[in-house]
DNA sequence: AAGACGGGGCA
DNA sequence: TGCCCAGTCTT
């Protein structure tokens, strides 16, 4: 260990013991299903939004066993709007390994922990370090940050030598002794000191030994490679209905929104009218024969994701009762839709 | 090795 | 807008 390596960890642990402020509801926890739990919620996640559903979710479901022995539909509505919805489905399925296979307990090695679904290299380190002491360093957003700028390094973060580079330097400044206060300590650190933009270097500790702050680079790493590429799509939601009974669907698929709800759906590729879309060959296959009438104005709502933009269009049409509940689809009446979870956009459609 | 996967906060 | 957030899985 050199001299810059072992002043960077003495110097986050001290940080980390008199003035690190922060706090969380599952901080300091040493319940792995909790640890778990909370770590699966946080994923891509910022702390303050995870924070509400942490909540709901542990008063939901105290125990692995309660997750495990809820209806998937009942997990997924108390997901809504957190994103990443694989995460749920994985959650689910590791705490019913965790319930069954596993008889509640949950693996106490880094190894058996990784073998969770859901659970990669930054988790299981997490739940290794803050529920079982083991020595194993976490590396998520925040660690590179600190990293590449403290060692100014400026090796991308998203490239298989960049991830190579960082795993190792990580588990060379990990306080072996205390890994979990370790764990928590440089996370806090990124997030309250050395944050992506306007970083406190003036109240930093690092600071004097900070090779990016020294050199004015500190707006400059951690490099990433990849630039984003978006996507525009256009959706026409029909809400087709028989009085106030509408017909849903679970999303499968390789696409976004896996597992969630929504109603009839034609996708263009470019922007359309809707005589185009109910003129459309999906939209005759499914209505047949039978005629419609448009009940409600249309509405026209984007959302703006990470790799896409959405542009919905919702129109409501009344079906006669003579209609039959399309292969796929289910009917449920209005006030049952709550029972469902749905994408924001449709969510933020039905509060209108 | 590269893509795909949500939603929200902030400059 | 663009970037980032206690990343993981699939192709």
């Amino acid at each position: 260990m050199t001299d810059t390596k072992r002043f960077f960890t003495d110097c986050l642990m001290t940080w980390n013991r008199f003035q690190n402020t922060r706090t969380m509801p599952w901080k300091g926890e040493k319940n792995p299903y909790r640890i778990w739990l909370s770590e699966i919620i946080l994923q891509q996640t910022r702390v303050e939004q995870g924070w509400p559903y942490y909540e709901r979710f542990i008063s939901a479901y105290p125990t692995v066993e309660k997750l495990a022995a809820a209806p998937d539909e009942e997990v997924f509505r108390l997901w809504q709007g957190l994103g990443y919805y694989a995460r749920c489905k994985n959650m689910l399925a590791a705490a019913r390994t965790i319930a069954g296979a596993y008889k509640g307990q949950f693996p106490q090695t880094y190894e058996g922990i990784t073998k969770l679904k859901g659970v990669g290299a930054y988790t299981a380190a997490a739940i290794a370090s803050f529920a079982f002491s083991l020595p194993h360093a976490v590396l998520d957003g925040n660690v590179y940050r600190v990293l590449a700028r403290y060692f100014g390094i400026d090796t991308p973060t998203d490239t298989t030598p960049g991830k190579k580079l960082f795993t190792q330097l990580a588990g060379e400044v990990l306080h072996r002794e205390q890994p979990g206060e370790y764990n928590q300590a440089i996370m806090d650190f990124g997030a309250v000191v050395c944050k992506p933009q306007q970083p406190a270097c003036k109240s930093c500790p690092l600071a004097a030994r900070c090779e990016a702050f020294q050199k004015g680079l500190t707006d400059l790493v951690p490099v990433k490679s990849k630039k984003l590429v978006i996507k525009k799509r256009y959706f026409h939601y029909l809400l087709l209905h028989q009085k106030d009974r509408f017909f849903i669907r679970k999303r499968t698929g390789k696409d976004i929104w896996e597992n969630l709800h929504e109603f009839v759906l034609i996708e263009t590729s470019a922007p359309a009218a809707d005589e185009t879309v109910l003129e459309s060959a999906d939209f005759r296959r499914l209505i047949g024969k039978y005629p419609y009438k448009i009940t409600a104005p249309a509405v026209e709502i984007k959302q703006q994701l990470t790799h896409q933009t959405i542009h919905a269009r919702f129109l409501q049409l009344a079906v006669p009762a003579a209609f039959k509940t399309p292969e796929g689809y289910l009917q449920v009446s209005e006030d049952q839709l709550k029972n469902y979870a749905f994408p924001k956009i449709i969510v933020d459609y039905l509060q209108r």
